[in-house]
DNA sequence: CGACGAATTGAACCTATTCAAAGGGTGTGG
DNA sequence: CCACACCCTTTGAATAGGTTCAATTCGTCG
């Protein structure tokens, strides 16, 4: 049985990345809650963004410290968790260009909820929390298109503490893989390849296994012809195959 | 060793309930994001909304149905839920007077995320979503309450999954015990009395176990004198021992 | 090429579930 | 108003799924 381990992304793993000019308006207009904006208006609030560069593996900011700022994905992947005390971490969410995180509300009385690490090169957008909320107050429609986006996430956080209390870690990860592979999936000859770097602990980490459950079932996927995975990259050769493990539809 | 085991509860388990006029101000009044309001605003908001009356148990709408409407808890308790297809259900909300459920959007396009049913006999004031729409669109400081709220309901589900994923069955009723208890707990001679009837099966299926494993998790904690407990009904005797037990700052 | 860290695999252990049966409140009907 | 029946709750014993600990293999990067 003779397959490629060779990591087949095609990621850079180089120095932190700045973005150009016009890209950082393109991706503002890509952003779901500016989408109703004018072009006048978004260049306007273009200024107001700060840009950063990070290299892979770079904390972006750390849960529980003061938040006060907002960030915007402009490239590469970011990754929202938190680490626990006893040393295991819990991943939220992958980011890809266009989504957000951090603060929200102008009163800087909260905290950020998650840090977020780079997980390739990334270049992030970012504004601090009061101005957004002048932004908000300014533009009425993007505050009604954040409500949206929330209650999307919420639904997906409900989702998965249904998966968790129900689920197999087998039924999760075969649920992870299928929705990892809409979002970053990417045609080519192993199948949907995944494009992020992710590692067993990761995918671990996204359904509350161990690192040595997760390589488990994911070499007896392999075994049984449904995945593609070498060191931190998946690629999916049998969806429907998965999607019914996945068991799907749990109504 | 004797003790109570009638529930001292006080709930009226009988027919639906149907509140006041001036009973509907003071509620909406309470409702976070019409705080900001003024009192002639909140008037002629009140005369938007209709008022229903439930009995306990049955259901005030059905996870998967059209989502048409917004709901408002003016008095009662109400559980938002979820069956799922192997027969185990998922609670994932407990509601009081004042908070809300069911549709935010305008866009008839989706559907109720959860079941919600009242728990005991409960009044409901419920207006249709295009017309809260219409609200939001008018007053937008309502709309950032929201997205306040929103977050915070995003942060509590986050949390809930980092439980499920680090901790123990016992751990999670522990820490489950101490979050109902600061939110319905009622001083008496029994310790903070939970004023809402949930059984062992809630119980169960708020924490993602068996009502098996919450009954013996119970009947520990009552043998350890940290609560006092019967069919029902649950009273906190020893807060700081559960909260010990809870491992309540996961950081 | 060499070394480090990720991934894999095995075996023992443990938590929680499953299946089964008995006990005890609650509220309903007589 | 009492008694009965139902269902919630409790408890036991066996089982299984997942973790833990440990050792080995194998990519990847310097």
């Amino acid at each position: 049985m003779m397959q490629r381990r060779k990591s087949p992304l095609d990621i850079k793993t180089t120095e932190p990345h700045q973005c150009s000019v016009d890209v950082r308006l393109k991706i503002l207009g890509k952003v779901p809650f500016f989408q109703d904006l004018s072009a006048t208006d978004l260049k306007e609030i273009n200024l107001l963004f700060r840009e950063i560069g990070f290299a892979a593996n770079e904390t972006i900011c750390f849960a529980g410290d003061p938040a006060e700022r907002l960030f915007v994905v402009a490239d590469g992947r970011v990754k929202l968790m938190r680490d626990t005390a006893v040393g295991k971490s819990v991943l939220f969410d992958l980011l890809t260009p266009g989504e957000f995180f951090g603060s929200l509300s102008g009163s800087g009385d909260d905290v950020y909820s998650d840090t977020a690490q780079a997980l390739t090169p990334a270049c992030i957008l970012t504004i601090g929390g009061d101005t957004f909320q002048q932004i908000l107050k300014r533009y009425p429609p993007v505050a009604l298109k954040i409500i949206g986006i929330m209650s999307t996430r919420l639904r997906a956080a409900q989702e998965r503490i249904q998966r968790l209390s129900v689920s197999t870690v087998e039924e999760r990860i075969a649920h992870v893989l299928m929705v990892l592979s809409e979002k970053f999936g990417q045609p080519g000859k192993d199948g949907l390849l995944i494009q992020a770097p992710l590692s067993r602990e990761d995918l671990a980490s996204m359904v509350g296994a161990t690192t040595e459950s997760a390589s488990r079932v994911m070499s007896q996927f392999q075994k049984d012809g449904l995945i593609q995975a070498g060191r931190g990259w998946v690629a999916i050769t049998d969806p429907d195959g998965l999607k019914a493990l996945a068991g799907s539809d749990l109504e």
